[in-house]
DNA sequence: ATGTTGACCCCAG
DNA sequence: CCTGGGGCCAACA
């Protein structure tokens, strides 16, 4: 059986491998599109608990202001920017260019909530 | 059980 | 830029 707790994990997991190369989202955006069931503070335990147990691109999630906030968690020092830079994404001072741009809101390009 | 922390978000000053 | 408040829920000591 699978309780709410995998249920929310494996839908955080879903919406982010469902995140477009050469787009980003926000931690938030997620939340927001699973019903904000948890709030967006489990969307990064749900990343954080990613990089050891599914092969997520975290790096495509960053806060609202478009701040990688969790590029101390991987494992270079710019990993993180540098992923992004690879997608064709620019990063400047920790922050991501065109952010409003390169959203990808999964509320608007997925549908509303299947809930 | 309680207190603290955290890859968050919103508001106010 | 900074600090403070509140909300949210899970992991950890």
């Amino acid at each position: 059986m699978v309780t709410e707790n995998q249920n929310f994990f494996q839908k955080v997991y879903e919406v982010a491998r469902l995140i477009p190369f050469g787009r980003v989202t926000s931690y938030g955006a997620i939340a927001k599109y699973l019903g904000a069931a948890r709030s967006a503070r489990m969307v990064g335990w749900a990343m954080n608990a990613s990089h050891t147990m599914e092969d997520i691109p975290a790096h495509r999630v960053v806060n609202r202001k478009g701040l990688l906030t969790g590029k101390h968690h991987f494992d270079g020092t710019n990993l993180m920017q540098q992923l992004l830079e690879n997608e064709g994404i620019q990063v400047q001072e920790h922050q991501i260019i065109d952010f409003e741009k390169l959203f990808w809101d999964p509320t608007r390009e997925l549908g509303e909530y299947y809930q």
